[in-house]
DNA sequence: CACCAGCATCGAACGTTGTTCTATCGTACG
DNA sequence: CGTACGATAGAACAACGTTCGATGCTGGTG
């Protein structure tokens, strides 16, 4: 079987990677079309080479979700670096979470993605450390501000994947939108027993058409306002 | 070509299925060894019978996902429902979350998918009412208490995302236990530049050796405090 | 200038997965 | 006895992650 390309001046030109180009189009993959659309074929066609070549970069597609989620926790991070600050320290941690939550609003296959990446990941772990230094001003123990990191990140990951987890794929093909999902899945609500459930009854009102952002503030309110209770307790 | 069996008294059993005993030994799988050892064909394996007879009973995977996790959920709930319940709801919030925590500790792959079966799911939908008929107990406004079931459900969620992502396969695999997992990832932390992570450094003791249990509970205290309060403060 | 080492790339192949097609079995009912 | 239908199953397909072996390119050395 004779080898067709390889010609001087005429064949196919070989193409030229990079870490940064490898990792910028695989979050463009996932940008476009969710966790599904990343396969390192799709990705090989987008870089112009072969499927084998990305290997040369990532040891396996774990590795290059996590790389993937650390290079955008990494502008993440600079947002958050970038806020003003104030002198509440309570305050700024809000900040910080509504940033954090923001970006995975932006880009709802990072919610899946950014817990395990905690404990490894350079940017990642930096970012922990930016909300933990806001803790270092409240007046608490050191289990109790590690405590504290875990529940704020709780909460935006928890909320995070609430939210990830809901199109079921006709919405991500743009055939139903977002809100005729949810009042789908509220006129079911209406149509269960209310005497059954009277608290699916008293709420579905609420959860039809409600906002996710309100949804994750009310719950980062709950967990701040123990949080300010808590350190202010220890002083008086 | 030959058939061999079909002979009257000898030839292979058909196998003869049923909902329920797919969804078990599709739970079972779960249990075993996690989510990648649920394919279709290892469950055939275990029925005793083929591949696509299984699609008969489910349409697809995420399908078979769905009602297995449903099918545990269950009797989460009849737990749930067996609690004896208090005179304070707060409490009786606190024991039905730690209850739903506890199943998920024991059945890690829970957490990843228990969120998407709220809106769907029949007893996943009775536990979310479970949960927020206790905060028909207090005074609040309807959309304070749709806020705060998401908010407690959220706690536990990402709780247990945190901690049902974090074996990375050896732990799994059983050639490294979590407490040497955990500790290496607690050795890496503490070759960090103290000056450039203070907070890591604060709480790296208190990260190595760490019982998730604690910081769950930590997490729901900080939010039911909160709540405590928003129901409070509304009456006076 | 020729040559070589090694970095980087690539096509092809392998094994496994979810899913579908089509054929078949077995039983309850007329 | 036969027929319709609930239920089962083998084989095949496309797509995926991953590996293998071979090949191209480039910078330094003689």
């Amino acid at each position: 079987m004779a080898r067709l390309q390889n010609r001087p001046g005429q064949g196919r030109r070989r193409a030229s990677h990079s870490m940064e180009s490898v990792l910028t189009e695989a979050v463009a993959l996932l940008d476009e079309a969710g966790p599904p659309a990343l396969t390192f074929r799709a990705l090989a066609e987008r870089l112009g080479g072969g499927v084998a070549s990305i290997y040369w970069y990532v040891a396996n597609k774990d590795e290059l979700l996590d790389l993937a989620t650390d290079h955008v926790i990494g502008s993440v991070l600079a947002d958050i670096e970038a806020l003003p600050g104030s002198a509440d320290p309570i305050d700024d941690l809000r900040a910080m979470s509504v940033t954090l939550f923001d970006a995975i609003v932006a880009r709802p296959w990072l919610g899946a993605y950014f817990m395990r990446n905690i404990n490894a990941q350079s940017n990642s772990i930096r970012l922990y450390e930016r909300l933990g230094e806001q803790t270092l001003r409240l007046d608490l123990s050191a289990r109790q501000r590690f405590h504290a990191v875990s529940a704020i990140i709780g909460v935006v990951v928890g909320s995070a994947v609430d939210l990830g987890q809901e199109p079921p794929q006709e919405v991500l093909d743009g055939a139903v939108d977002r809100d005729t999902y949810l009042g789908r899945a509220a006129a079911a609500w209406r149509d269960l027993d209310p005497a059954a459930y009277p608290f699916v009854h008293e709420i579905v009102d609420e959860f039809d058409g409600h906002d996710d952002a309100d949804q994750f503030r009310s719950a980062l309110e709950l967990t701040l306002a123990g949080l300010r209770l808590q350190a202010g307790a220890r002083v008086g």
